[in-house]
DNA sequence: TGTACATCAGTGAACGCGCGTTCACTGATGTAC
DNA sequence: TGTACATCAGTGAACGCGCGTTCACTGATGTAC
């Protein structure tokens, strides 16, 4: 029997990383990296300053670290939402997927709360190399739901540049409803309205692609 | 002749404020109201750290005098587009309106460049009570399009949720539409791309609103 | 017009505090033999 | 299996610095008479 910390010297290292991630979340919820300071993280998952060393370089990479962790698991709800079948409800395929799609985004907000706040939050105002590696994760999520749109019969004739502007109005507008998810939290009639909403735009937004492209000069 | 500043006393005040407006908005250019200093800020003006508090409590007031005048600058900005003519071209009424909406937009965020990276940043990553105002004053612009909206004679039978939910939707991709032009500020190739792509997304949502609204259930 | 007094934008010293970073260290864990 | 040495996560003192805020002040401008 031993009063020390369980596991192996790896093991622990690794559950003291994980505690300054956490406590990093934890307190930039209502500011921001860049207000955070080393200390701060440090004295909430107590250890000294100092120690913070062993694991990060500074705020920054600290702040790098939690870009990969928030969109390894944003890439865990996008795949959720491929694998939707559009012929499980009673609804037509079409309607299927977006209903389906807004609920996966409500769920996944509200399980992964904090990643979705730091990237919203850090995106904006985040240290310079944290805000690009944002950009460039969204910019990835973008080609990704292009390529996916690509497969559908439907977009056969479309150009590349065509399935990127949908694809980018598409992930501006699911942004856009995540943050205003976050925003009604703890107000379910509140969030129930920004949800049935985005349901409605992701439907304006393909019906008016599909007729765009049928038609470009109207 | 005189070695002292000219103008009345008031004057004087007047000019002291606006320097400290000007150097917050340049000092937060990179990061973030939350990251400025006080001290910076009257550095960056030339008067001593507690000449500060004969014109703002605090940053955070201060930045919501930010707010007030970054808002003005963008109101200045939809009365121009509210003012766009849609017969003054050889374009159906409807691509008249949105070629020449996004082109004013281009234009004022390059007008109004440090206004427009202020809301951006601070909406999402400021004090809690800026963010707040942000939020405010953008949903008040929502409103203004869904009442400008309901003003087409297209638009006679919709109800003021399914006017809400397209202006939200117009507004979310003009600010994305912003953002991206604050991005790609100073490589024109990248920003007329942007533009493009923002007068497609217009297309299409314009587009699939009137026909989602014509049949609602497809 | 001239004088006496009030106002108030900006000054400058001082305070205690939290900051990032340096450095030499400790002592439990891991490894080589 | 036992021993001697290496590794390294976390320690703790110390540093110089910029922070917001207090306070009593100065002296030019404004105002009342």
């Amino acid at each position: 029997m031993t009063e020390t910390p369980l596991g192996s010297r790896t093991e622990r290292k690794e559950r003291t990383r994980r505690a300054i991630l956490d406590a990093a979340l934890e307190l930039s919820d209502e500011t921001s990296l860049v207000a955070l300071s080393l200390r701060q993280v440090a004295k909430e998952v107590g250890i000294v300053p100092t120690g913070f060393y062993r694991h990060f370089d500074s705020i920054e990479s600290l702040g790098l670290a939690l870009v990969d962790e928030s969109f390894a698991s944003l890439r865990a709800m996008l795949r959720d939402v491929r694998q939707i079948d559009p012929t499980s409800t009673g609804l037509t395929p079409f309607a299927a997927i977006v209903d389906r799609s807004v609920s996966i985004l409500v769920s996944h907000v509200h399980q992964q709360r904090q990643h979705f706040l730091f990237i919203a939050r850090e995106r904006a105002a985040g240290p310079p190399a944290v805000r690009e590696a944002i950009r460039h994760e969204i910019e990835l999520c973008e080609r990704e739901l292009a390529t996916d749109l690509a497969r559908l019969p439907v977009t056969e004739p479309w150009s590349s540049e065509d399935l990127r502007t949908l694809s980018n109005l598409i992930v501006v507008s699911m942004v856009a409803t995540a943050e205003a998810i976050l925003l009604a939290a703890g107000r379910p009639e509140a969030e129930r309205l920004v949800a049935e909403q985005a349901r409605t735009q992701l439907r304006m937004v393909l019906i008016g692609a599909l007729r765009w492209r049928s038609s470009p000069s109207s």
